[in-house]
DNA sequence: ATATTATGCGTATTATTTACGCTAAAATAT
DNA sequence: ATATTTTAGCGTAAATAATACGCATAATAT
């Protein structure tokens, strides 16, 4: 057998933040599509499993630590690679907004956070690929709670509403969702408040990383 | 770069009848596991379409033709093949009863239905991937109707009603599914009757290819 | 004939979802 | 200081959907 095909992995990150979801592209250096954006990625090593060749070229193309990771789909169009027959295996990524704040501040050229409505031109395939993962997203939190993986450690109940209000891409009611979801008993409601501009005060809540996970291993539907 | 990855393609292919879930399994001619039994698969040309490949390997080592088919998980251990690093993309398809049938009887001592709940000892990671696709299936029968690849054209709606038995493992009430599932409006009554031993003639259904396949698309949750 | 088997239709009860009214606690405007 | 705006949070009624059954029907088996 004579194959000669060469094995890939890439990787769409999203991250949460004041009411948008962004990706994380990476601005590419040589040719093919030198100067445009691209998802972040690169060829898997003889030994390595795919997994930790995606954290291995996350970390060295954007510095990003990743959270949560999961197999999205492979791509394998004979076309989709000018430089021949390049299979890529193509991950999903989430990250707090702790890691997500990081590389939006240091401003390197190459790393940058856009907006899922404000995507530029993308390189090979990628925006298939993207548009994918984005589906996957916004489907993914109609069976999942998926909180956890994109929100910060304590949050206000607000953000969960602006997360699940984003992706939805339509309104929810407020009350009927802050119902439903407490009502899944994953959610601690600590003491402490926090107060971010005017309004009232809100309490901050956080996971219950125990439950949280028997939940989302027996798999919820979450009609919202 | 030195890559020296190969890349294979898998099949889990599944086939419905009588009121039992099967799996296409080959009995292996060559080293390593020879003798053993195996998911269909084969390694992918350097040209070709990874759906290609599939249906080509499928046909080659089994004679059946697919009729639904869809990517499942790539598996990339690094050391899930002993004959050095090859990665796998498995995909998952169903077929009908009458292609079913076809090879169930040609007797061929390579090729051979397994009852997913007798299944024999299998090569490589070929356990994990089934094991996958069967719980694949177990909860796309419930987010989508799934009837269509797995039933031959006309059936008696006692047909869609151990399928969904069988495949949840578990008792429904029929009164109640009927309703449910004529409610989704893709199922057409026809006006042939069958006759299958003792007990009162089923009308015969067929799928309304057209709403099915919109339904499909629009993506139901199907809580039976 | 009468029992048996599987099909097919209907209705009452229970649970869940949806719609929406209203109070509370803070910042901000006048 | 007082009123207004803003965000948070609780509760209840109506609509919808899920569940649990009862029973008639049309064939075969004895």
């Amino acid at each position: 057998m004579n194959q000669s095909i060469k094995l890939s992995v890439d990787a769409v990150v999203f991250g949460y933040e004041a009411g948008t979801i962004s990706v994380l592209l990476i601005k590419r250096k040589y040719e093919p599509f030198k100067g445009k954006w691209a998802i972040p990625g690169g060829f898997v090593l003889n030994n390595e499993a795919l997994e930790k060749a995606v954290e291995r070229e996350l970390k060295e193309e954007t510095g990003v630590e990743i959270n949560y990771l999961e197999q999205l789909y492979s791509f394998g169009n004979p076309n989709r690679d000018p430089r021949g027959r390049i299979v890529s295996i193509a991950y999903f990524g989430l990250v707090h907004p702790s890691a997500f704040k990081i590389n939006a501040s240091t401003d390197a050229e190459e790393v940058q956070w856009f907006k899922i409505d404000e995507l530029p031109q993308l390189s090979f395939d990628h925006k298939d690929i993207l548009k994918l993962a984005i589906s996957r997203l916004q489907s993914k939190i109609t069976y999942e709670p998926l909180g956890f993986e994109l929100l910060d450690e304590k949050f206000p109940f607000s953000d969960l509403e602006n997360l699940y209000t984003t992706l939805l891409g339509r309104p929810i009611d407020r009350r009927n969702f802050r119902k439903k979801f407490l009502k899944l008993n994953i959610l601690d409601e600590l003491d402490e408040k926090i107060s971010k501009g005017s309004g009232r005060p809100a309490n901050l809540f956080k996971f219950n990383q125990k439950r949280y996970f028997k939940l989302k291993q027996e798999g919820i539907i979450f009609d919202i």
